[in-house]
DNA sequence: CTACCTTTGAAGGCT
DNA sequence: AGCCTTCAAAGGTAG
């Protein structure tokens, strides 16, 4: 007979059957039984029931695995034990008082079928098959009490049915420890769960213990998921309740979900979240958290450290400008990594809850958060380079001792050339140039006295630094400026006294996220006023910023005070800049063997010599042509790079230094010219050699863009300097205008 | 717990 | 203008 026979005879037997008034009549019916208050279900025998099919077909509840022959004596049967009595005592389909299931018809053991995922045959015991519990399946329910804090598998001792915790050791003699599903208490008569014990004290490591039996108990961080259940061996006995809302101030404060909730008050904060805050957010540490936007990404908000505070109180990262970590949930994160370059924290386990506060934590806290207004000094170039050195030389002399390793790459830094500084410096600029562009209104002297001062051996340090000292002091007067497309040498070592280094007013206000830098330089000596001289960031080889051709000293352009750069004109050239620069670094002029196109020219930033160029030749033509003291590397351009060129050079022309024969320009046309005019003269088609078609276009798109430009201050009060003997003008030498490609070429 | 040591460079104050 | 002081990093050490 299989199962489906099985059942239907089964059906066919109850439903013929004069059915019972209740359940104690039931209960006599097949027991003959009075005495026993509920009466046990006529089990199966003989044959082991297997696992019950679906559900029951007459009564469409559950299905008993009762058998039509008679079920031996209770005291035989051994069932599963739900709670506190064996589960086949239950016979109503729904629950009862404790949630207990209970068959909708019969009086006997049901199992429900949704419940027999949970039950497996464990053999035999007097003929009649016996069950016993399954690990259930993970709870779904989200309110269900977190796992009991255990080695044992805690999720197993979750009642099934009623998401509870199973009790059902309470019956029997513990079982072995391997087999408990919770900590256990020996007690003078039973080993009892530890979790039945209530008003436990607490052992040295934080362990909750029963205060008669020294057991461990229930920790106390599970106490609020339990309540009395009653008593046990004069034992109060506890039973888990549904986890009431997360008020444990000892947890972190719940995050909000993905949906914007009623409030949108930050539960870190207190205060009221911006719109974007509430918005879904990638799961970390499976959590809902708030979102930051950035102008990259959504990140969530707690990723971000070392905020600072903004007006409104909000904590923000001090380089990304969001707001933070608030400051009183810093203590439930940690640093996992990056992202975005960005400082990636994730959640921990609260602490155990301290006894006091005391003075000396606080006052640990109230430094952490000194220090998280605290915005450092950006590093030097010896800064970075030590920082790089550093583990080398550790390892290299064995030692920790910072002060040991700091001489000896000290010696090495004053060894190093200037070309492999340059590298240090270059990055050091960077550095100070994105410090600059997220705090812009910070300065050195906001630091002033922050540390303690140093009683420094004024002596000692004086004679053994005397000579770095020198050193210093000569290299302070040298202006280092970056230069492009040279990585060895980067970086072009002027001997005029820089002016002091204004901070750019315009790099505050860069629409790039990217850090980006131009050094500008004063060219009025007398000047109070941010006035910015550009200095072209060009290879070196190619611009001479020495003395003798610096435009601070033989420009002769009547140049305003405020730099006309720094306005409208600045953003106009930007935006050329960020059209020009994709365009020029295409790939037909991508030319890695020409020292002439470097590899930052993708970048587009403030630092891009296009910009540089650009600004020089708008804000004074005549300046920019005079300190090209030769035509701009035609003896370094690959042969690869003539094609491209609009012209052929002329043999004298490899070798010419600043002869008017190629000057860029001749004072004729430099008359009443307006920079547009000036570069469409430079790209304009010769009548020498037919442009290359893809010179041609960027050409065409070049001018496109600068005739765009309206001119700036500088153009409009530019006065040509007084013409030079020898410049050919177009009207002398009409046949083959003079290729004035140079300011391209100056460009890469 | 805090300052110091030790280096170079940048920046600001002071004379 | 030149000099002086402070602070960036960092980890051991001394008070």
């Amino acid at each position: 007979m299989d199962i489906r026979e099985e059942n239907n005879h089964i059906s066919e037997t109850m439903q013929s059957e004069e059915a019972p008034s209740t359940s104690e009549d039931a209960a006599v019916d097949i027991l003959g039984q009075t005495s026993y208050p509920l009466p046990p279900p006529p089990f199966p025998t003989g044959i082991p029931a297997p696992p019950q099919p679906a559900s029951d077909p007459q009564t469409g509840g559950f299905v008993s695995n009762i058998l039509p022959e008679p079920a031996p004596p209770v005291h035989q049967q051994l069932v599963p034990l739900m709670g506190s009595g064996p589960a086949h005592l239950y016979s109503q389909p729904a629950t009862d008082r404790q949630g207990q299931l209970r068959h909708p018809k019969l009086n006997v053991v049901g199992i429900p079928d949704n419940m027999r995922q949970y039950v497996h045959p464990v053999g035999e015991l007097h003929d009649v098959p016996l069950w016993d519990f399954v690990t259930p399946p993970p709870p779904s329910n989200p309110q269900l009490p977190p796992s009991f804090p255990t080695g044992a598998p805690a999720q197993s001792s979750l009642d099934p049915w009623t998401g509870r915790f199973l009790s059902h050791t309470l019956l029997e003699p513990a079982p072995p420890v391997s087999q408990q599903l919770v900590p256990l208490i020996l007690t003078n008569t039973a080993t009892v769960p530890a979790h039945l014990y209530s008003q436990p004290g607490t052992d040295r490591q934080g362990q909750l213990r029963h205060p008669e039996h020294n057991a461990l108990g229930i920790p106390d961080n599970m106490r609020q998921y339990v309540r009395p259940a009653g008593e046990l061996h004069d034992v109060p006995l506890w039973d888990f309740v549904t986890p009431p809302p997360p008020s444990n101030p000892q947890l972190p404060p719940p995050f909000p979900t993905g949906a914007p909730t009623q409030s949108a008050l930050d539960p870190w904060t207190g205060r009221f979240l911006s719109h974007t805050l509430l918005e879904p957010a990638p799961p970390v540490s499976q959590q809902l958290v708030p979102l930051i936007l950035t102008n990259t990404a959504t990140v969530p908000a707690h990723l971000y450290s070392q905020p600072g505070t903004d007006r409104q109180g909000q904590l923000r990262h001090p380089e990304h400008n969001v707001v933070g970590i608030p400051d009183n949930m810093r203590q439930y994160v940690h640093p996992v990594g990056e992202l975005h370059d960005v400082p990636v924290r994730d959640f921990v386990v609260p602490a155990p809850p301290s006894n006091i506060s005391t003075p000396k934590k606080r006052k640990c806290e109230a430094r952490q958060y000194e220090d998280r207004l605290y915005i450092k000094k950006p590093p030097n170039a010896f800064m970075l380079y030590l920082k790089e050195q550093r583990p080398k030389v550790m390892a290299e002399l064995n030692t920790t001792g910072s002060a040991a390793i700091n001489a000896v790459v000290g010696k090495r830094w004053r060894s190093l050339s200037k070309d492999q500084q340059a590298k240090y410096f270059d990055q050091a600029e960077t550095e100070s140039c994105r410090h600059a562009t997220e705090h812009p209104d910070w300065s050195t002297k906001e630091n002033y006295g922050k540390k303690r001062k140093r009683t420094r051996n004024r002596t000692s340090s004086t004679a053994s630094a005397s000579e770095p000292k020198q050193e210093a002091q000569q290299a302070k007067r040298l202006c280092v400026t970056p230069a492009q497309t040279q990585p060895s040498s980067s970086y072009s070592v002027v001997k005029e006294p820089l002016k002091q280094p204004q901070r750019q007013p315009t790099v505050t206000n860069l629409p790039h996220q990217q850090s980006a830098c131009v050094q500008l330089q004063n060219t009025q000596t007398t000047a109070d006023a941010p006035v910015c001289q550009v200095n072209p960031v060009l290879p070196a080889s190619h611009m001479d910023f020495s003395a003798s051709a610096s435009l601070a000293s033989s420009a002769p352009v009547q140049l305003q005070k405020e730099a006309p750069f720094v306005s409208d004109t600045n953003e106009a050239l930007l935006s050329v800049v960020e059209q020009l620069d994709p365009l020029l670094t295409s790939e037909q002029f991508q030319q890695p063997s020409s020292p002439l196109i470097g590899p930052q020219l993708s970048q587009t930033s403030l630092a891009s010599p296009v910009y540089c160029a650009l600004s020089t030749l708008y804000a004074s033509p005549d300046t920019f042509f005079k300190n090209q003291k030769e035509p701009i590397g035609f003896a370094d351009i690959q042969h690869d790079i003539w094609p491209i060129l609009p012209v052929t050079p002329q043999p004298d022309t490899l070798s010419c230094s600043n002869t008017p024969k190629y000057s860029p320009i001749s004072p004729f046309s430099l008359e009443n010219s307006s920079p547009s005019k000036l570069l469409d003269s430079f790209v304009a088609p010769t009548e020498c050699q037919p442009m290359s078609p893809v010179f041609s276009e960027t050409a065409k798109y070049m001018m496109s863009l600068l005739n765009d430009l309206e001119p700036g201050p500088f153009a409009q009060h530019l006065q040509p300097s007084s013409p030079q003997a020898g410049w050919s003008s177009p009207e002398s030498d009409q046949s083959c205008r003079p290729p004035n490609h140079s300011f391209l070429q100056t460009l890469y």
